[in-house]
DNA sequence: TGTACATCAGTGAACGCGCGTTCACTGATGTAC
DNA sequence: TGTACATCAGTGAACGCGCGTTCACTGATGTAC
């Protein structure tokens, strides 16, 4: 009858608690944002007392910054992925675009906390790292449209920054939460990419 | 010597105390977001012991949400002043962009609660018709370039997602704080705004 | 001009709450023999 | 296979903290006479 998730009979061992933390940290910040996210709730939520995270985590941050690292890991595989759906730049932009539409939409846990968790980065230098991978990724798309480092940066802040806003809007509700309004949003998010490569600077 | 925020010397009478509160509130939203203000830290930098702020707001969201209201006033200010720009709707979205970037730098404070402060708009009703004040603001702009309803949306909200994420960008201090960063951000979203426009879809 | 009084924006102390974190502990598990 | 033991992931109680909010109060201000 009882789910496993709730406070197993007898013991003192859960098994895979670390898992659970991260588990029910997702959950939280999803309906609550990444500043609803309390140690206590997720420890309710895992089954745990309030003291068991202290054995997998050092404190609240390093708990939040470990699900960074792992938002950071989930991006750079997708965004590897548009950038191998085309040969043509502009439709990998266009695809990227979508994709960051996409894991908002998908991950808005992730989302939230490598945005707007507010973590110091200086704190957890792997995160600074992890960061910038997503970067490296990315890069060579606009690489291949211009060959001033200047312009490319432009065209890839302009197109990151389309698709930021449109994920965020979409995260914030504003167009529902249905399937169809991520299709369309998504839709929105490369056809902008589009626009800003085509039409130039 | 003493600075008039300070605690006066005698009496129980501030004179200005709901001013200085939001005062003091912008200030702790602007250095640590909208999670970082609380009432405490606002009452103390105003001077005031923690209960003085309820002689003129019922509880701490009606504070953040009059500032809420504030914000989405100075957004139909700003973007009506933008339309004002020019005869042609291209350049109009152009400077709406501009001005949606300008407000984030100028206004931080401003532009976090209304758009990350979560405030529940169905405790704060007049919040709802401000966010759709500033929405017929806007909306004039794309009508003028497109007869069909749903292109015009499908227009603003692309123009607004770029200018949003962009500020969102400059705003976590991606760019550095510099005034030639702000500018090279207006100037992102202008030509964003006019690609999106042109382009068509 | 002086006095009595109502008003009401402040005080300061207190409340209950949930939080992050620490601590000595316990008992299930795995390993050595 | 059985026993002794080390390990260590959990417990539960406690801590100090800052928060939002309430309360009876006080004293400066403005007004009526």
């Amino acid at each position: 009858m009882s789910s496993p998730v709730k406070r197993r009979p007898t013991g003192h061992h859960h098994g895979d608690l670390r898992n659970a933390l991260l588990r029910a940290t997702l959950e939280l910040v999803a309906e609550r944002g990444p500043h609803g996210f309390t140690l206590a709730e997720a420890s309710r939520r895992a089954g745990v007392s309030v003291a068991a995270p202290y054995k997998h985590f050092a404190d609240r941050d390093t708990l939040l910054a470990a699900l960074a690292a792992q938002g950071y890991r989930e991006q750079c595989g997708r965004f590897a992925a548009a950038v191998g759906t085309s040969d043509d730049p502009v439709e990998q932009l266009a695809a990227f675009a979508a994709a960051y539409v996409r894991f908002a939409a998908d991950e808005p846990a992730l989302f939230d906390i490598t945005f707007h968790a507010g973590l110091d980065k200086s704190r957890h230098p792997e995160l600074e790292a992890a960061g910038r991978e997503v970067a490296e990724t990315v890069m060579p798309m606009v690489g291949r449209l211009t060959p001033d480092p200047d312009s490319a940066y432009d065209l890839l802040l302009r197109v990151a920054g389309a698709a930021h806003g449109l994920a965020v809007f979409l995260r914030q509700g504003l167009f529902g939460v249905t399937e169809s309004a991520l299709a369309e949003t998504e839709d929105r998010a490369a056809r902008t990419a589009r626009a800003i490569v085509e039409q130039g600077g």
